[in-house]
DNA sequence: GGGCACGTTGCAGTCGTTGCAACGGCGTTG
DNA sequence: CAACGCCGTTGCAACGACTGCAACGTGCCC
């Protein structure tokens, strides 16, 4: 979990118990009643009467026989809500579908939550050993190849802000000195593109390219999921090529 | 809305004004704290409150020179975790490809969840005039051919139940009377596919087949998603050929 | 059969949340 | 230019929701 650096917000634990609850449910796929109390730190009675008022309104689902829960459908019908404002999905889908028949390598779409970046939307590549990506999946912005590219074009100030933060370790290659993750940036500015070589997972990189609307503001980024052994300089070459190529082929507004 | 038929869960107004304040947002798209509470009937301060705390857990993307708050892709992340126990997906996307190259038209992917179906992916058609359905649409049972097929496997007295309910009309062609509805819903046990013609959306129909695992038991439905002006008796038997073709593909289990 | 874990419910105290009121900023109107 | 209205923001006191505790019932395992 990326730790917030925003302005601080009003507490309300009644709504960070139910995202506390939720992100257990999440992370541990079905879960009893008093399995989540126990997690959440809560008696059973309040574990339980909070299960069920969450299925009461189809954020949980209930599991008569195991007697247990896991998240509801109406959680993804509202997240999927959550990414109509900022579609470029549609425009990028069909982009990104040439760039796995062109490559073979698994495509993603993602765009910057904070000091996150979230994978909005991903293809799967064709290549028998690849890299995979799931769609909402978030990391940091400095162990990933779409998150360089962020950082890129992000104000100095708000760069200067993320380097203070904790840059959480997802792997041993992950850069989490501010010094050398800096001049990263500022390569990244200068060619155009991000990498990322095992930072996040040992075994898989990734590249990315900025999408830029008619201000030549950074919306979101193009990227593709490599295995690491296909991530040989000429290799890597010839795939930013494909994904220059593609965004060049992409109308933001 | 589709009217809820669950045993009583346990009253937490906790809980269901921050569903209903996210519903209000979701449903606007940009919102201001004022309109978020004149919308849920509280004081402005509460709503601020509230959008606050909830912007805090990143559910809630503020905008600082509008001043109007969206979802956040806090929730878009949470809401695809809620489908990692579901997932059919990887399989039926492959299958879903080949349908849109054989027929053209846009196919989509659901499952029950409770009284609702709900479309958990979708792969947009390439005929020129196509139908639209967007993942994590949700509809009632009667209105939408993969909730027939859903239906016509379920056992009597869930179908007994549901009838009783209320049966939203969703466009002029919505099946509202459960009569009508039980002997479409035995046409479909018959003949194995769930068909919609302008129920839902006036312009545009369905058809969907059932994706059944080892057991026999209906786990989704498989569907196309069709302009009404296609939907010719010849060109549905082509495209339920198809479609039973493609499940036929699928193994699931 | 006894023990154990879990689901479930009633009850009273606590504490989070609410509405009210007030202040300040900002754009609009007369 | 002043008055007005709208909205964001904060303090405060009262209300009420939520919590923990305790108890009961059930199903399962030793």
């Amino acid at each position: 979990m990326v730790h917030e650096r925003r302005n601080p917000p009003t507490r309300r634990p009644g709504v960070e118990r139910i995202a506390a609850a939720l992100e257990v449910v999440g992370a541990r796929g079905w879960v009893s009643a008093a399995d989540l109390a126990a997690e959440l730190g809560v008696d059973r009675s309040t574990g339980w009467r909070l299960a069920r008022s969450l299925e009461g309104i189809g954020w949980l689902q209930h599991d008569r026989v195991s007697r247990r829960y896991r998240l509801g459908l109406r959680l993804f019908e509202l997240g999927t809500r959550a990414l109509d404002g900022f579609d470029i999905r549609a425009e990028a889908r069909r982009v990104m579908a040439e760039l796995v028949s062109a490559t073979g390598e698994s495509a993603d779409l993602a765009v910057r939550d904070g000091d996150a970046a979230v994978f909005v939307d991903t293809i799967d590549g064709t290549n028998e050993v690849r890299a995979f990506t799931r769609s909402g999946q978030r990391a940091g912005l400095h162990a990933i190849a779409a998150g360089k590219v962020f950082l890129a074009h992000m104000p100095q100030v708000e760069v200067d802000a993320y380097l203070r933060g904790p840059l959480d370790a997802y792997a041993p290659a992950t850069i989490t000195d501010p010094a050398t993750l800096r001049d990263v940036i500022a390569l990244t500015r200068r060619r155009g593109w991000g990498d990322n070589r095992g930072e996040l997972n040992p075994e898989a990189g990734g590249l990315a390219v900025p999408i830029l609307d008619a201000g030549g503001a950074c919306v979101a980024a193009l990227g593709l999921n490599v295995p690491l052994m296909r991530m040989g300089d000429e290799n890597v070459t010839r795939l930013i090529g494909e994904l220059l190529a593609a965004t060049r082929r992409l109308t933001v507004n």
